[in-house]
DNA sequence: TACTTCCACAACCTTCCGTTGTGTCTGGTC
DNA sequence: GACCAGACACAACGGAAGGTTGTGGAAGTA
């Protein structure tokens, strides 16, 4: 049972013979007879009268036709159904860095009636995040990924660059200047809890360190977002690093300075995961939207080296 | 977009894995492979995960399945309309001479279970019915066609003969023999109105005379039976025929006699059309059952030469 | 009778499909 | 840590199926 053969028996049905079938169809005559031969051969029924003047249905035909064309509407129905853009776009958005889902929301803001789903993958690795990618369990995620990292299958553009803020308490000695270059962070006490080892996350602070000559503790134990604004608040040489487009509940709460990093500014850099060839049209949307009004910071910026640009 | 690509993704949806598809299906573990690849290239989107422990379906593939069983159903019921026996066998039973009619019915009677119409064609003529047969009108009809005329993908099985009788009034010579020979019948009238030229009920009737010398006057003007009923009932000498099975309401009503017709026994023989190679189990049924049970007269009877058997 | 229309048949060719053989990757095991 | 087994993909080959052109026959029409 050839599903072009069912559609040459609908349209020889509906238009009543074979030659003007086989135009519409775009093959020859002789074609169209094969095709209704053979499914007629296969239902072992005929389904078609020929006469002179062309054809017209049989009973088993008329009996026929409408089944015939209900399997078409179900073929239509399904290529619709997985056709690019009749599904919402999947997108992980990192809840570690919320500047990803900052830019997503304001994409869709701006497009309402695209459809998307903002969702939190639980992988904290990248290479996790681009195999979910590649299994379809989302459609593109937010990561920071070497561009040669990238597994087969997997595209990967650099859409988002978050700039890093300092966080400090009002006692640290940084904590009244209007902004800071990185490297006068040399000598102070940077932590930065919650971070696995083996993360980007890891990587991306090692790099931090590696280049301005910090000391940043990022793999120490996690006590907790509270524990560590306590800290801060109390501490004269305690500091911390957050997205600038992060807001943490507990800034309202503490005495805290968010102080700009200049000079150049680190950036955390935010490379979109997505199937290679994937059509998605909310994809291809987002990418464009992501480029011309992502918030990367102007100016001199700092990235890991083994971050795609 | 293959039927059987998609009968294939919906085998490796349920068990998991290409190779016990494969199985299932009854081909090779990279037929399945490729047929999964073309579907999945044919609708642009991945439809399977696939891992060193088998498969698994991406989120498209979860959309997809379902529209892919829709479409296998719909093939499957599309083939279920018109498999032979899922409707009813439409059979033309000649509204002119009733035995037909009569042996159909018994057979419904003695199979209700079957699905079974009984029509009457509009057509007089045999070939005429020979082709709504052929085109799919009716799936058999009861005709006496020499077995040299029936067209190309007709079949013919003579099943019926019926034999005839003579209708005279009370005042006819032959009114109380208790049977008469058809030689008996020269030199007498004989008036059947209402046969038109050119059918076949006029062919059997001119070989009737000419076999027996008679002289039968078929082709005459029909003033219905009422008429014909009338003039039998006054005349001493004018004589009908009729087939022994029929039953006429104005025998009721009008004092005539039926004398059964031997030695031989001219008899009207039916040839049950229907397409060749048809695989209707009733039209089997029926055939089967015309052949063991149907009312041919026993002994030597006459039939037009040109009728097959 | 000649002509047109419409479908079927035949021959040829291309394309696609299925098979066998082999490769690669992953996960478990000794 | 290397090996092995399972699972899917790739390559090459053979055959079948479907498409095309060319032709024929049947029925209606001028």
């Amino acid at each position: 049972m050839d599903v072009e053969a069912l559609r040459t028996f609908v349209t020889v049905a509906e238009v009543g013979q074979f030659q003007a079938a086989a135009d519409e169809l775009g093959v020859s005559q002789q074609a169209v007879s094969k095709r209704i031969a053979a499914l007629e051969r296969h239902i072992e029924v005929p389904l078609l009268v020929r006469t002179s003047r062309g054809s017209r249905l049989s009973l088993d035909g008329q009996v026929f036709l409408p089944h015939a064309k209900k399997v078409l509407a179900a073929v239509a129905q399904a290529e619709q159904a997985v056709r690019p853009g009749s599904r919402p776009l999947r997108v992980d958005v990192l809840n570690r860095r919320i500047a990803p889902a900052q830019a997503v929301y304001r994409f869709y803001r701006s497009h309402p009636e695209v459809g998307l789903d903002a969702v939190t993958l639980s992988t904290e690795n990248a290479a996790q995040a681009a195999q979910a990618v590649l299994e379809g369990t989302v459609d593109a995620s937010f990561r920071a990924l070497p561009a040669d990292q990238v597994p087969a299958g997997i595209s990967g553009e650099r859409l988002l660059d978050a700039p890093l803020e300092l966080l400090v308490g009002p006692g640290h000695p940084l904590a009244d200047a209007p902004w800071v270059r990185p490297a006068d962070l040399a000598g102070h006490r940077i932590w930065i809890p919650g971070i696995q080892p083996g993360t980007e996350w890891a990587a991306f602070y090692r790099a931090l360190s590696d280049a301005f000559g910090l000391s940043i503790d990022a793999l120490g134990p996690n006590f907790g977002d509270e524990a560590l604004m306590d800290a801060l608040a109390d501490s004269a040489s305690l500091a911390t690093l957050v997205g600038s487009g992060d807001r943490y509940l507990w800034t309202q709460t503490h005495d805290l300075r968010r102080i700009p990093l200049r000079d150049p500014t680190p950036v955390y850099p935010h490379v979109l995961l997505f199937r290679s060839g994937d059509q998605h049209p909310v994809l291809a949307a987002l990418r464009e939207h992501l480029r011309t009004t992502g918030p990367r910071a102007p100016h001199d910026v700092w990235a890991p080296s083994w971050v795609d640009r």
